[in-house]
DNA sequence: TTGACTTTGTTGCAATCGCAACGATAATGG
DNA sequence: CCATTATCGTTGCGATTGCAACAAAGTCAA
């Protein structure tokens, strides 16, 4: 037949990889605080950034914008996070995590690093691996698209 | 705030990665033939292994079963490939290409495998990252799950 | 053979997703 | 000041997804 390989091609594999890799840490975050990848993304990013629009978590988190607004919601409804409307703009909504949100992500955190740290030390070069992460992200920005 | 960074969290960039590569290259399968990733990947499979079953590429591919059902069947609905029962055993549904899924199969692996290449020389050390990919994807088989 | 159990592929259904349309607000420019 | 244009967040809707239930086919032991 053909002499392409699936399963050495590149795009596949860190499709596999990403899936597996993201698995293993949501899995905690989703039975312990029943999180879905975005508002685990939209709670870590409220973490850095102590209040933020939900347009700035959309660009920098990789997510649609209807993505967070509806993750902000759910978060909201369950007391994770407040939504205020920007009194300097009224179109932008600033988003805040509250104790209880504060409370589960200093829970997380560690528990994010610690598994993070699991996989490079098991990992054989760990630290090059990273920097080539860092390098395609960099480039995929430009020449990909 | 806390002092976790989600732009430098491994799963995070794992699955920006993964899909900024995906697109690239699912962006000229899905312009050219309409095809899904799905879609893709069961084509792809048949062109290394010429008569499957579902089950098989539901195994291999990493796709989940009724994902493989409903690609293969609109693949053989635009005359990509056929299904026929295997005479061996008839819960089994063998998939194969047709001659048109053939030519689309070789007017895409070498875009694919060029696109591929192109990642690869574009990164500094592209050697050792593939062998970190490929150890990440048998680690992750193991401890992970 | 029969009857219980396993495996395979399809389908129904609820949840989720992306996209576009929308209302609300702000910025621009005449 | 008003009209036009752009931006922001939400929502409706069609498409897609994963999960579980299911029918069909096979296996195996009694």
């Amino acid at each position: 037949m053909s002499c392409f390989d699936l399963e050495e091609f590149l795009p596949y594999q860190l499709a596999v990889l990403a899936d597996q890799v993201s698995r293993g840490f949501s899995a905690l975050y989703r039975q312990r605080y029943g999180l879905s990848v975005a508002e685990w993304r939209v709670v870590a990013h409220l973490g850095q950034s102590g209040m933020v629009s939900v347009r700035e978590i959309h660009r920098r988190a990789m997510l649609g914008k209807s993505q967070v607004s509806r993750a902000a919601s759910k978060l909201e409804r369950n007391g994770y996070i407040t939504k205020a409307a920007n009194p300097a703009d009224g179109r932008l909504v600033s988003l805040a995590l509250t104790e209880r949100g504060k409370a589960m992500l200093a829970d997380l955190a560690p528990k994010a690093m610690a598994y993070e740290r699991e996989i490079l030390t098991a990992l054989d070069g760990g630290t090059e691996f990273r920097a080539s992460v860092r390098q395609l992200l960099e480039l995929e920005g430009q020449f990909g698209r």
